[in-house]
DNA sequence: AAATTTTGATTGTATATGCAATAGTTGCAG
DNA sequence: CTGCAACTATTGCATATACAATCAAAATTT
């Protein structure tokens, strides 16, 4: 974030504004609502934006190990196995071994690129439509505070590895 | 540019920055990893962060209509019915009939008193970590944003019914 | 008053999420 | 080279989330 003087904020707006409410509460409030707006316009190309999400990751990192997709996504190993199953069922992702016998990389496929090059006009017209009704600087204001909060929040082995 | 205010300062810069990525994804990125932070708290106190929010709201709003509470908590009445199901088992909260029989009041009982007495010291302690890690300007500012983008991604008739 | 519509909540189904425990590999120490 | 430690991914279990369909009760219409 950015501040005029961190001396002349913190005495003018610290004792003022203290946070109201729970940070965790209200996150999941507008998370619920903004998945479901994403979702309306992503539901035309049959997918899930939590699965928009995960396949334009696979395809932007190409065969990639999993765990790296993990640490990359901010997402647990065990979740990301979980989410990957309807992918792969679908035929839009697959594994295979690595050079690592402990691990395997995720590879998107023919079918998924252009499942998710559908997908992708749909996300355009969701994200589109959501600047219009928050109004774009406010998207951009909330983009800065939540990409400052999660570098803030990410342990040290993770800080580097963004998309 | 150097401002106080990060809204301000987009308000500004408004046509020079145009939103980058996926608000869906960051705000599940971060939601998870401030989930992880309020969770390890309040595991102490032997309750996920979103049942406390649930008994914290039940207990506020005495014996509420299921229909009101999900709607105050901008949640699904069926995400809240299967939310709602630990705390009955736990019995920290009870179902009553209400005037009109389609619906239910929810009541906090004394043991869902003491338990959200307790968990709330946990939720002070996640709380002010919380502060303490992003610095308490910024999450002032954070609050702020999500409150507005959530008045204005809901549908009027929700509007007024805030807590 | 009977039939229809509307409203309130739950259930069926599917995905999302994470912790703890586990299985399978690799790497290292002795 | 053998055995243990560290790492990678998955599985077991539990909760979170929502849409569609359903059930039940009230309100409205005829």
């Amino acid at each position: 974030m950015i501040l005029a003087n961190p001396i002349e904020n913190t005495i003018d707006s610290a004792q003022a504004a203290l946070p109201q409410g729970c940070t965790n509460f209200q996150l999941r409030q507008l998370m619920r609502r903004v998945a479901q707006h994403y979702d309306l316009e992503m539901s035309r190309a049959g997918l899930k934006t939590t699965q928009y999400s995960l396949l334009s990751h696979v395809l932007k990192l190409g065969p990639v190990r999993l765990g790296e997709l993990a640490v990359t996504m901010t997402m647990e190993p065990s979740t990301l196995t979980r989410n990957l199953k309807p992918l792969l069922v679908a035929g839009w992702v697959e594994l295979a071994p690595d050079a690592d016998g402990r691990s395997r990389r995720a590879t998107i496929t023919s079918a998924g690129r252009r499942k998710r090059a559908d997908a992708q006009r749909c996300w355009k017209a969701a994200q589109a439509s959501l600047n219009q009704t928050l109004g774009i600087e406010r998207v951009v204001a909330l983009h800065a505070l939540m990409h400052e909060s999660l570098q803030l929040l990410k342990p040290f082995e993770a800080q580097a590895e963004d998309v």
